[in-house]
DNA sequence: CACCAGGGTGGTT
DNA sequence: AACCACCATGGT
C-alpha cells in the first residue's frame, strides 16, 4: 500500500506545484467551484472574468442581477441555465447565512452540512471549498483519486470514499498539502493516466497497476 | 466527425 | 442502492 505522504511528494516531483486558488476572494472560489463542474477550468475562468467585469463577485450583486444577464456571463462555462440558478442559489445561500465572515466561523462538518443543504452543491464541490475557499483540512474525493486507488490497488475491492477519506487524513492532517494533493491527482489523472495506453514515463511506477491491467486484457 | 472536461439532480429499475 | 438521461460550451 503505497503512502499518501509519498505519492502527494511524487506529484508534486513529476507535475509540480498546481496553485489552484492561490490568495482568492473566497466567494469568488465558490463560484470557481460551481462554473467547473463537468467541464475545463479553462472555460470556468473564461466565466470567472466575465463576472468579475460585471462587478458581480460579490453575493448582493450577483442575487439581484437577472437571470439572462447570468446567464450571459457564464455561457463559456457550460449548463448555462443550470449553473446561473446555482450561483444565485450559492448567492442567496451566503447572504442568508451572514456573510462569508459567518460561514468562516461555523466548524468544518457544520458548514459542510450547510453547504450541501444548497442545491447545485453535491460532495466534491462542497469539499472543494471547503479546501479552497475556507482553507480546511478536507480530503476531496473525486473519479481521478477513485481511479487511482483502484490501480494502486489492483485486486482488493475498492475502498468507500469516507474509508478513504479517513485514509489520507490519517497520514496528511494539513491544509496546504491537502489543497497541493487534490490538485495533483487530478492533474495526473488528466494528463498521464487518460491519454498514454501504457503509462510508460508514469512517475507512480512500480506501484501504478495500469499498465499490468492493460496487458492483462 | 466524436469525445471529453476540476458534478449534480431527478427519474427509473 | 445502482443505474440513467440530462444539462451545453470550447478544445482536441
Amino acid at each position: 500500500m503505497i503512502a499518501f505522504v509519498d505519492l502527494h511528494d511524487r506529484l508534486l516531483q513529476a507535475h509540480g506545484s498546481q496553485q489552484w486558488w492561490p490568495a482568492s476572494d473566497p466567494f469568488e472560489i465558490m463560484l470557481g467551484a460551481v462554473l467547473v463542474q463537468r467541464t475545463t477550468w479553462r472555460n470556468a475562468e473564461l466565466a470567472i472574468v466575465e463576472l468579475a467585469r460585471a462587478k458581480r463577485i460579490d453575493p448582493a450583486k450577483l442575487a439581484q442581477c437577472r437571470t439572462e444577464e447570468l446567464e450571459a456571463s457564464i455561457r463559456s462555462a457550460g449548463f448555462f441555465r443550470i449553473k446561473a440558478r446555482r450561483l444565485r442559489d450559492l448567492a442567496n445561500f451566503v447572504l442568508n447565512s451572514g456573510g462569508i465572515e459567518a460561514l468562516s466561523r461555523q466548524s468544518t462538518v457544520d458548514l459542510r452540512l450547510a453547504l450541501l443543504s444548497v442545491h447545485g452543491i453535491g460532495p466534491e464541490t462542497a469539499d472543494t471549498v471547503l479546501l479552497y475557499a475556507f482553507d480546511r483540512p478536507v480530503v476531496v474525493i473525486d473519479e481521478y483519486l477513485r481511479r487511482l486507488m483502484r490501480r494502486l490497488e489492483p485486486g482488493v475491492p475498492p475502498v468507500g470514499d469516507e474509508a478513504l477519506r479517513q485514509l489520507v487524513l490519517a497520514e496528511i492532517h494539513d491544509s496546504p498539502r491537502l489543497n497541493e494533493l487534490h490538485a495533483l491527482v487530478v492533474e495526473h489523472g488528466k494528463r498521464i493516466c487518460t491519454r498514454n495506453p501504457r503509462c510508460e514515463q508514469c512517475v507512480l511506477e512500480p506501484w501504478c497497476g495500469f499498465s499490468r491491467e492493460r496487458s492483462d486484457s
